[in-house]
RNA sequence: GGCUAGUUACCCAAGUGGCCAAAGGGAACUGACUGUAAAUCAGCUGGCUCAGCCUUCGGGGGUUCGAAUCCCUCACUAGCCA
């Protein structure tokens, strides 16, 4: 963390998020421009548990709040033990409630997770809040005439996140239309705490940052401020952050360090300078280095390797992030496994989702145990369309067994190009 | 509270008594080509002791030799009426 900082090339904090493509929308940019300059001022961004663990999506909000935070402003990181109660309005369909121990133990699990990326010492230390603290012993008839009065029924059903709903076939729930004064209360009770007066998000969420925005200036009578972050999408249209269906987690026990390393090895050369801008501190210059490399000479891909790196470090740490890409190496280079040493090898498999089998056991039954199938009949047909290799030779039967050991009694499983497994016997 | 329509696999959606483990599309996965990229083409996507068997079409019950399909009931959703 000490070596982050932001570009000193910018003059202004909103320079740079704008550069790095972090602002899709905001309030009125000039005022905010203003109070960004003239003060240290407080900000948050709120985080709801609908998940043990943050995902890459809320990476991005982490690190736009560290770069005002290096930029010398208070961050307020606010996990939703209230909200995550009550569940934001999805474009498709009502979400299922969690039960509250649940919620409580992941909201303390995504606290912990806010520590790694931002400071929480030093003069601008982060601070972190609830907004269950102010909710909880709210009666639901104080909560009604104090706050419920100040929203107009037209202008929630008006908000996008409500109207889709109630255009589609699932309709809406009391519950959840009532979630954006939920969010508008935490920047009201913010706003008299700390005198918080920016809230970052997501711009899907811009519906219920304005919420905040709209009851202070009901309530106080005073403008606040407002940054929402672009959907970060790939070039090719398909969702961003998930791996082979599955979420990239920002817990080392949910996504490995291995894995986030791969997911970011694997990005798509249209959009490798963009990940850069938004998700390393690399400075500009840089940046722009890299482009011309991705222009010049793509198959290289070392704008995809520094992001991995970069990004894998971040999230974990120096060791692992070398550890994933010496293991990438030993896998995926030029290399034969086989002239490989068994130590270097054993580290590499320890990256990679392993199980303990036994010689002459079925292929079959590793491809299960190792999570690199979901059934045996998964297995089998990837076998049959010849997806399946050990120690990178193709296997071509479903009765095939294990009988091909390395030095270290050690074996390398493969599905696909990309999914690897480590068999040890 | 009443009426009407609906609930099908990861998502959308067809199927209205046997030819249904269930069309089509999206998405995922595998192969070819590559650079662990994209695009394209091909394959493939319930499970198992795999030429066979088992479980699945909101839940439960029933009719029938046979039900995703018909009947009853419960739950949920939408729209209209009160």
């Amino acid at each position: 963390m000490n070596k982050q900082r932001n570009d000193a090339s910018f003059s202004h904090i909103l320079d740079e998020l704008k550069w790095r493509g972090l602002v899709a929308l905001s309030t009125d940019e000039e005022a905010l421009r203003k109070e960004l300059s003239e003060n240290s001022i407080t900000y948050y961004c709120g985080f709801d548990p609908t998940a043990p663990s943050l995902h890459l999506g809320n990476l991005v909000q982490l690190l736009t709040m560290r770069r005002l935070q290096l930029a010398g402003h208070n961050p307020l990181a606010l996990v939703g033990g209230a909200t995550g109660l009550i569940g934001d309005p999805k474009p498709n369909a009502e979400r299922t409630l969690n039960d509250k121990a649940t919620v409580s133990e992941w909201v303390s699990r995504l606290a912990d997770q806010t520590e790694r990326f931002l400071d929480y010492q030093g003069p601008n230390a982060a601070r972190l809040v609830n907004n269950l603290d102010w909710t909880q012993n709210y009666s639901a008839l104080d909560f009604l005439r104090d706050v419920g009065k100040h929203y107009r029924v037209g202008k929630m059903l008006a908000k996008d996140a409500v109207s889709a709903r109630l255009n589609s076939d699932s309709g809406i729930s009391y519950t959840e239309f009532s979630y954006q004064i939920l969010q508008g209360l935490d920047f009201l009770e913010l706003n008299r705490r700390y005198n918080c007066v920016l809230q970052t998000g997501g711009s899907d969420q811009w519906g219920n940052l304005t919420s905040g925005t709209d009851l202070i200036h009901r309530v106080e009578g005073s403008s606040v401020h407002l940054i929402a972050t672009p959907l970060i999408t790939n070039s090719d249209g398909k969702k961003f952050g998930k791996s082979e269906g599955n979420a990239i987690w920002l817990d080392v026990e949910l996504t490995s360090p291995y894995a986030m390393y791969q997911f970011w090895l694997n990005t798509d050369d249209a959009d490798v300078i963009d990940r850069l801008k938004v998700f390393t501190f690399l400075p500009r210059a840089e940046i722009e280095q890299y482009q011309q490399k991705v222009e010049a000479e793509p198959f290289k891909r070392e704008a995809q390797r520094r992001l991995a790196l970069e990004v894998t470090e971040l999230v974990h740490s120096h060791a692992e992030a070398i550890a994933a890409q010496d293991a990438a190496m030993a896998l995926f280079g030029a290399g034969d496994i086989r002239s490989l040493d068994a130590k270097t090898l054993r580290s590499a498999l320890n990256e990679l989702p392993n199980a303990e089998v036994s010689k002459g056991s079925l292929v079959v039954d590793a491809l299960l145990a190792t999570g690199l199938c979901e059934s045996k009949s998964d297995a089998r047909r990837a076998i049959e369309q010849g997806g399946v290799s050990v120690n990178k030779t193709k296997i071509d039967s479903e009765s095939a067994v294990l009988d091909d050991v390395l030095p270290g009694n050690q074996a390398v499983l493969a599905r696909g190009k990309k999914s690897l497994a480590g068999l040890f016997f």
